[in-house]
RNA sequence: GGAGGCUUAGUGAAGUGGCUAAACACGGCAGACUGUAAAUCUGCUCUCUCCGAGUUCGGUGGUUCGAAUCCAUCAGCCUCCA
């Protein structure tokens, strides 16, 4: 098929959607081919098939896997279809990223409630009605032995070694277990039995989707699947990926005050690479807000409070954007107390002629994990009840009912004897 | 099958018989400042206590007045040669 085959109308149909797919993706591999499966979905009507991995064991989506999300939901918005995969067999192994060893496996239920999980956790962005979820297990634990000698005798072993990570470990004389190479054999095996047109990815995906469309072409299917790499986006500290594991995320489920308090704490250099990658901005909006951050006409702080609102409100609703935004300005801006806090039980019994020691205080109410940790936020002056400071270690309190023991900026625990 | 190496606090990494609860970095917490839980600066960061004490350096058992440091043994991990 070729470009002058196609009515005016279909030419910019195509056009459209291509401007739409490549915003802010990182690289698309290759990109000729995604105008060729483009313009034949425009002129059969065949929607696309467009695949998306899934780590069955974190079933926690946050702000960094709303990347590749949203970018599923547009496609699914221009009438594409999505396909989920569970990776309950690929989790078995877990994706080489260098320290990972072989992962314990998860049972049958682990793996069904993380899957709920993503199900509910997904319905804020994708439309579910587009999407269909798949477990892996479901073809790759039917192959027997000899299909998977003829699914290893596709790829060469020099092939493998040219995914970075297999070759820094190479060159550093650090293991790699043979069951490694297998991981993007099984991704792309994925892509071969689900017939995928195009796999979404973090660039870190790189290699392991390309595999899938050489593994394709092996299998006969005559267009391999289209690459889609989204960048990689950076965690609360600035520097390494937003991950579970390294606790730099911001979590879509999160409470209201804490998505917005975390958004707050990204750098501001960060801020238009979140905007980019995971709000719906528009692209006119985004110029014009890179521009404004430039002039300095406008405040960053603003702006980052803007973001950190739109998130609230994608994932928790409007009003509880409006909640987190006064909690924060109540708290952090004015410096405050917050319209709620928590209540916290205090036995009566660990008190001695209605005295207790500051130290045993915090402790007793969870706001400090060791008396010396306690100890230690008593020195620095961190640590207030009903708004009066208290710097004496070996203060004895009297604790009422409805007191307000606060520590730091952020703890705060409405007291109540019992 | 053979040879060698590694295992230290949340993480990375010093430390090779007493001066080491153990450098340093990161992380974490707090304070100051501020424009925000940005940035920057400062302090703290095993446990219990008032000085002071207790339990730590893969497990176990030894040597020694004294061990993270020496020996034995077990376990885990890695590399090289075949």
């Amino acid at each position: 098929m070729t470009w002058q085959q196609l009515t005016d109308e279909q030419q910019q149909e195509v056009q459209r959607q291509l401007l739409i797919i490549k915003r802010g993706a990182a690289d698309i591999v290759p990109e000729e081919a995604l105008k060729q499966k483009v313009m034949k979905a425009v002129v059969t009507g065949i929607p696309l098939k467009v695949k998306l991995g899934l780590d069955p064991s974190a079933p926690d989506i946050h702000i960094g896997h709303t990347v590749v999300l949203q970018k599923l939901r547009q496609f699914q918005d221009l009438g594409h279809e999505v396909q989920l995969i569970i990776g309950d067999f690929t989790g078995r192994i877990g994706d080489p990223t260098g320290k990972s060893e072989t992962r314990k496996q998860l049972s049958e239920e682990d793996v069904q409630r993380n899957a709920q999980t993503y199900q509910t956790q997904l319905t804020k962005i994708l439309d579910l009605s587009k999407t269909t979820f798949y477990y892996n297990s479901a073809w790759l634990g039917e192959l027997k032995f000899d299909d998977v000698l003829k699914l290893a005798g596709k790829v060469t072993v020099a092939r493998m070694l040219e995914r970075d990570d297999f070759a820094n470990r190479y060159a550093a004389n650090q293991p790699i277990h043979v069951h490694e190479f297998f991981y993007p054999l099984m991704q792309g095996y994925d892509s071969v039995s689900l017939e995928t047109d195009i796999e979404l990815g973090g660039t870190d995906q790189t290699f392991n989707i390309l595999m899938g469309r050489t593994l394709q072409g092996a299998y006969e299917m005559k267009e391999g699947q289209v690459a889609i790499l989204m960048p990689l986006l950076e965690g609360l500290d600035g520097g390494q990926k937003m991950s579970k594991s390294l606790r730099n995320y911001i979590g879509i489920d999160e409470h209201p005050n804490d998505i917005f308090g975390k958004t707050m704490s990204i750098p501001d250099t960060l801020m238009l690479k979140y905007y980019e990658l995971t709000t719906t901005l528009s692209h006119a909006d985004l110029h014009e807000l890179s521009q404004g951050l430039e002039e300095g006409t406008i405040h960053p702080r603003d702006a980052k409070m803007k973001l950190a609102k739109a998130y609230v409100s994608m994932y928790h609703g409007a009003q509880a954007a409006d909640e987190a935004e006064q909690h924060f300005i109540t708290v952090f801006q004015k410096k405050a107390l917050p319209d709620e806090i928590e209540e916290k039980l205090l036995r009566v019994n660990l008190l001695e002629e209605g005295q207790i020691s500051i130290i045993q205080l915090l402790v007793a109410l969870d706001l400090q994990v060791s008396n010396g940790e306690a100890r230690r936020s008593v020195e620095q002056g961190a640590v207030k009840i009903n708004e009066q400071k208290i710097a004496d270690i070996h203060a004895k309190i009297t604790p009422i009912d409805g007191d307000i023991v606060q520590v730091g900026k952020r703890k705060f625990v409405r007291l109540k004897l019992g």
